[in-house]
DNA sequence: GCTTAAATTATACACTTGCATAATTGCGAG
DNA sequence: CTCGCAATTATGCAAGTGTATAATTTAAGC
């Protein structure tokens, strides 16, 4: 009469998604010393051995949630990129002022991020995704930058399309972290407004209404 | 014939400086949770019952570390300003090219830059400090824009600068970020180069060589 | 419906963690 | 020189950590 607690199978696939989602909530919400074995398993609903199952080891784990995390920020910002307008200049308005406000703007992606980048200087593999992941998000602006500068009739040359990506990346990264880390200091729109006029600066032109 | 351990006395600021310098230097090489009582105080040259003795939980170490660094990260980037021309123009461009370039472009403190940054959502005296050292640095950008614009003959209105700061900060805050975490992506004039330019773009002025 | 392999739970273990408390030692005051 | 006290070390402890392994249960194949 030993009442062993009931539990039903899951697919390989979904216990895997759903441990690595419980693992970003247990970072998000007390850092990562706070996503515990015990505190992983408890989240998702499950008993920590079966962690051990589908992870060898809880480095594997760790490391899978932040690969997961890198690719849905990028995934993100990409989600809506086939709901922006045709016009190179109004697309990429489009683009900078989605990036810095919400939900892009999000104090658990900060937060999450802000645990990855720890990692990097130390682990090799996190240094690998996040190159990857930088230079796939900073290409797709390169690519935009160079459309628009070619609507408007400038001279997109790649050394000039590659400075004005690294520089409107970082800008980007910085209103995108400050946003995220003070949401009451800065208004939806004044963010907006604060992004757009300083890409036209960047790229001497103006975007249209 | 118990051969105890000989020691030192020193100073409570001393012994407090180096037990928060110890904390620091372990955060630094292996994220928060290789700062442990027993890694600390070893790092400090110390037993690990001494910091009970200086702190009475190890959450105030790690706060007042914290609070360290935070202090010291802007101590570093106002130390050189005495050193700057006067000339406001020459010497908001040094401003610039200093703060992408080593020291302090450096991985160590980028990490313990993020540590201090995953704490902001949840700690409430994390988030104050952050606000307090963001905006003073802020301020600090925002003058020296000012200054510069106004030794263009351009206008400089109070909206003006402060959008302009504010992109100016995210600017100089993502450069810095991105050379610390990939070091070996941006040569060290690529960097001062692409600061310059952007910043010459963002105020609409030409810096003197 | 059985059988059976895999998924899941349950339990145990060795080790680390932060903290408390007692035992000593350095070092200035007299 | 020695006394006394605070600084420091040493030791212990209960709780939490990751991992290993055995015991069970689910559900699919025949």
């Amino acid at each position: 009469m030993t009442s062993r607690r009931a539990y039903k199978r899951e697919g390989e696939e979904a216990r895997r998604a759903a441990l690595i989602a419980a693992t970003l909530d247990c970072i998000a919400e007390g850092g990562p010393q706070a996503a515990t074995v015990r505190a992983i398993a408890l989240r998702a609903g499950v008993t920590q051995g079966l962690i051990r199952h589908y992870f060898a080891t809880k480095e594997d784990l760790i490391a899978a949630a932040h690969e997961t995390l890198m690719s849905s920020l990028t995934a993100a910002s990409a989600a809506r990129l086939d709901e922006l307008p045709a016009d190179a200049l109004a697309r990429l308005a489009g683009f900078v002022a989605n990036a810095v406000t919400p939900p892009v703007v999000d104090p658990r992606a900060m937060s999450l991020w802000a645990a990855s980048m720890q990692l990097v200087p130390r682990d090799s593999a996190m240094r690998a995704v996040h190159e990857t992941t930088y230079l796939a998000f900073r290409d797709r602006l390169e690519q935009m930058i160079a459309a628009a500068l070619q609507a408007a009739g400038k001279p997109a040359d790649p050394a000039t399309t590659r400075r004005l990506a690294i520089a409107g990346n970082a800008l980007l990264d910085g209103l995108w972290i400050e946003a995220s880390l003070l949401p009451d200091h800065f208004a939806k729109d004044d963010m907006t407004s604060i992004a757009t006029k300083a890409f036209e600066s960047l790229l001497d032109l103006k975007f249209p209404e």
